[in-house]
DNA sequence: CGCGTTTGACCAGCGC
DNA sequence: GCGCTGGTCAAACGCG
């Protein structure tokens, strides 16, 4: 801790009889020492009122520690509260825009199913809850969304320049064993784009959020080629420090996220004796964007992979969400480190940044600050057995409490400009999305993933949400877990509207 | 023959 | 200043 602590010079007696009131206001009521001033001024020798004073000094200085710490902590809780409601005004948007798009593209363009649950069964697109949190508004949603995935528009980011995650996550019922990966060409029916941007509102209070969270995209995608390197030199080492880990129980020697890479080195780290591979990007000539795969010495199951940089150049839809994550990731570490106080002392002191601190990241998420390179760590492997999906696991239970940081059962929450409900709900999805849906490894925890989902905003929002039975999300989280991509779609998603929403903070 | 992987060497950063 | 470690380079090698 390096609070610098006050040690005024030893006062007199008289004035620590009106020191100590003072104190005592100064420090409000976040503690109160049990000082009983009265007692020594009557029956203490010089000695003895010595030994007092070294006591009431250092009274005196723990006070003026545990004040500092408090103020710290006073801080940080605000700036975590900013932070989670520009964060959730700005999913809210995302919801809103995307609802209004299904609307719009539900009557001329998908013939979309009964809203109904059974609906859900023919058109497994729908899945792409990715847009999970919009259901925090109630089950009528579900038509909407599915109509959004499966119209395949969703371009409400297109040509807006913002930070657009391509999701090639949906392999719907319409897009008939599309390789969504490679050819991506055609990615637009599968492909959910989750924009923090209101398209349709333009606000003129954009820029700065443009700034902040889309600034390492742009910044590459502002000089492509233009030289490569040595242009916008800042930009590109931020966005090379951040690094965003992926823990996935996978067979395969890498994780299949859509890119092109070329195998440069391998070494044997200390402490894990599977080696460590390091990857570049191939898809265009002067990508900076690498990466490093690793095994888990404790796993060899679980493989580690760390993404670095941005890609100069465009991507298939696959390989989009990873690169919209470390992007964010960019976005979001670099603003989380010159928000906080410190990222040394907060690493030091056990505390993340604050959207982890706030719980948002989920017990799976992890960010780091303390080493040169902070980096988001995504654990896709989940401590849940596989099997119970139909039920919350131990480890869900364990996460839901988790899930909703002090602050929203503080009331918080309730204080924001939305409707108290309305953050009730969609945190407490959000929360869970994060939990479930971070949590997960490969098939039957997706599946528990949406599930749990599911079920959670089905028990939130009271009447209308019972539509959603069990055998209905069942047959959609199986579509969801069909695609081998689902885990870095997912994490990539969250990942980007949560840098999105950390940068925007940060910015104001 | 071209492309990708392997592997030893080299370099830079960091801690002692 | 030195050693350790992580990261990168580039020649050699293998495969289609």
């Amino acid at each position: 801790m390096e609070v610098a602590v006050e040690r005024p010079a030893p006062v007199k007696e008289e004035k620590r009889a009106d020191a100590k009131p003072e104190m005592a206001a100064a420090t409000g009521s976040a503690r109160s020492l049990p000082i009983v001033f009265e007692s020594f001024a009557t029956t203490q020798s010089d000695a003895g009122i010595k030994q007092e004073e070294r006591t009431l000094e250092a009274a005196k200085a723990e006070m003026g520690e545990v004040r500092e710490e408090n103020e710290r902590l006073k801080t940080m809780l605000s700036r975590i509260v900013n932070q989670y409601q520009s964060l959730h005004m700005h999913f809210l948007d995302v919801v809103k825009v995307h609802e209004q798009e299904a609307a719009k593209a539900k009557l001329p363009a998908a013939p979309a199913p009964a809203p109904g649950a059974d609906g859900v069964d023919e058109a497994p697109d729908d899945l792409v809850s990715l847009s999970l949190g919009t259901r925090s508004n109630g089950a009528r949603r579900k038509g909407h969304e599915r109509s959004s995935s499966s119209s395949g528009t969703a371009e409400t980011t297109a040509g807006e320049g913002q930070l657009s995650l391509g999701l090639g996550i949906a392999r719907g019922s319409g897009v008939p064993a599309d390789d969504d990966k490679a050819s991506g060409a055609s990615a637009a029916p599968g492909v959910l784009n989750l924009s923090s941007d209101s398209s349709s509102a333009n606000d003129a209070a954009k820029p700065a959020r443009d700034d902040a969270a889309a600034s390492p995209p742009c910044a590459t995608r502002k000089s492509p080629s233009a030289a490569g390197e040595g242009v916008d030199d800042e930009v590109q080492q931020q966005a090379k420090k951040a690094r965003v880990s992926v823990r996935v129980k996978c067979d395969t020697p890498t994780m299949p996220d859509g890119c092109q890479w070329r195998k440069y080195g391998q070494k044997i780290s200390k402490g894990n004796p599977c080696p460590r591979a390091y990857y570049r990007c191939t898809v265009a000539p002067h990508c900076p964007v690498r990466k490093q795969v690793q095994r888990c010495a404790e796993d060899t199951t679980i493989l580690i992979t760390t993404y670095e940089g941005q890609h100069n150049h465009q991507l298939p839809p696959a390989a989009t969400a990873m690169a919209s994550t470390t992007s964010a990731a960019a976005a979001m570490l670099t603003s989380g480190s010159t928000t906080s106080s410190s990222p040394a002392s907060l690493a030091a002191h056990g505390h993340h940044l604050p959207l982890a601190a706030a719980g948002l990241l989920g017990p799976t998420t992890m960010v780091s600050t303390a080493a040169s390179c902070p980096t988001i760590t995504l654990d896709l492997t989940t401590p849940a057995a596989p099997h119970s999906l139909m039920h919350s696991t131990p480890y869900a239970a364990g996460y839901e409490s988790k899930a909703v940081p002090a602050a929203w059962s503080s009331g918080y929450l309730a204080y924001g400009a939305a409707p108290p409900s309305y953050y009730a709900k969609g945190s407490l999805a959000l929360g869970h999305l994060f939990g479930g849906g971070l949590g997960v490894s490969s098939r039957p925890e997706q599946l528990y993933a949406a599930q749990s989902y599911l079920q959670r905003t089905s028990s939130l929002g009271g009447g209308g949400h019972g539509a959603v039975a069990p055998a209905v999300t069942d047959t959609l989280a199986k579509a969801i877990t069909s695609d081998p991509s689902f885990q870095s779609a997912l994490a990539a998603a969250i990942t980007s509207v949560m840098g999105r929403g950390g940068a925007a903070a940060a910015q104001k």
